[in-house]
DNA sequence: ACTGCAGTTGCGAATGCCTCGCAATAAGAC
DNA sequence: GTCTTATTGCGAGGCATTCGCAACTGCAGT
């Protein structure tokens, strides 16, 4: 067995969960993609592997590892499919360019302090924050 | 003409639009309500009163009023419908309460700070954050 | 290794939110 | 008031996601 999915099989464990071939296949195009991927488009590669698999249960699998905290789901735009990917702290957020569709991370203390502040002075304590900016990167600025 | 009702008419006419029945019903039920509706929401306080409006021509209104800057539409959640309300700036951000439910605004600079670092640092120009925290309101931490 | 059974899957149907196509209607310029 | 064409109601359609259920399979216990 794979390192990854000795990984997986640990995680999946210890939650009381088996290790089936569905979720080792998402697990595997999930965890070696840097992008954030759509439910289709993990389906997608995950038939290159094994044709058999649902997408219903690539549904699953994406649920159950958010589920416990393996993977993030991100609403990108509005009447939009979910975004997947490896799970990032709230910390790493997400930059969208309008222009070209790219969606790069950006980290910084920001969210930190939007929590602490949150805490401190309004009693209202954060569990996830997300915060998504729309704009142009600087690829697109510098060709228009 | 009441006065929302002329000032929606200079908004609509100056793009172009014409002021109709179904789009003043719909402005009036966004505009007299200080919280974030689901366009069946909205279509439901439409049709009290005109029973002839239809759903399509709520949503139809809402996306216009969305592109001349009157409304906002905002994803408070993962695959659940938009929620509508009056237009407000990015820096007026939604604190999201994940016992109660409600959805509370609080206003800093640092949507602005964010923008400004992303801007100065990375050449990365916002048009639009979207920015939401999830958690435990005051009143809901007080009272578990 | 064999068995048993609860957890998991594939499949198709269903759901929810939203958009479309089109003929009928009505706003507002003249 | 007439005319033009933007807008509407309505039904159908589209897309992402979920559900119900019988068949299958991981894996704990033996
Ligand atoms: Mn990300
Ligand atoms: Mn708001
Ligand atoms: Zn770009
Ligand atoms: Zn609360």
């Amino acid at each position: 067995m794979s390192r990854v999915a000795t990984e997986l099989k640990t995680a999946l464990g210890e939650a009381g969960h088996r290790l089936t071939g569905p979720r080792l296949a998402v697990w595997d195009v999930v965890a070696s993609s840097r992008s954030h991927l759509t439910a289709e488009e993990i389906a997608e590669s995950v038939r290159d592997r094994d044709p058999t698999v649902n997408l219903s249960s690539v549904y699953r699998s994406l649920s159950l590892f958010a589920e416990l905290g393996l993977v993030r789901e991100s609403n990108l735009g509005a009447n939009e499919a979910s975004h997947w990917e490896l799970a990032h702290s709230d910390e790493s957020f997400h930059l969208r360019c309008t222009s070209c569709g790219k969606v790069e991370h950006h980290t910084g203390d920001l969210v930190t302090q939007v929590e602490h502040h949150l805490s401190h002075h309004h009693g209202f304590h954060a569990s996830r924050v997300e915060l998504l900016v729309h704009g142009t990167c600087a690829e697109c600025a510098a060709t228009s």
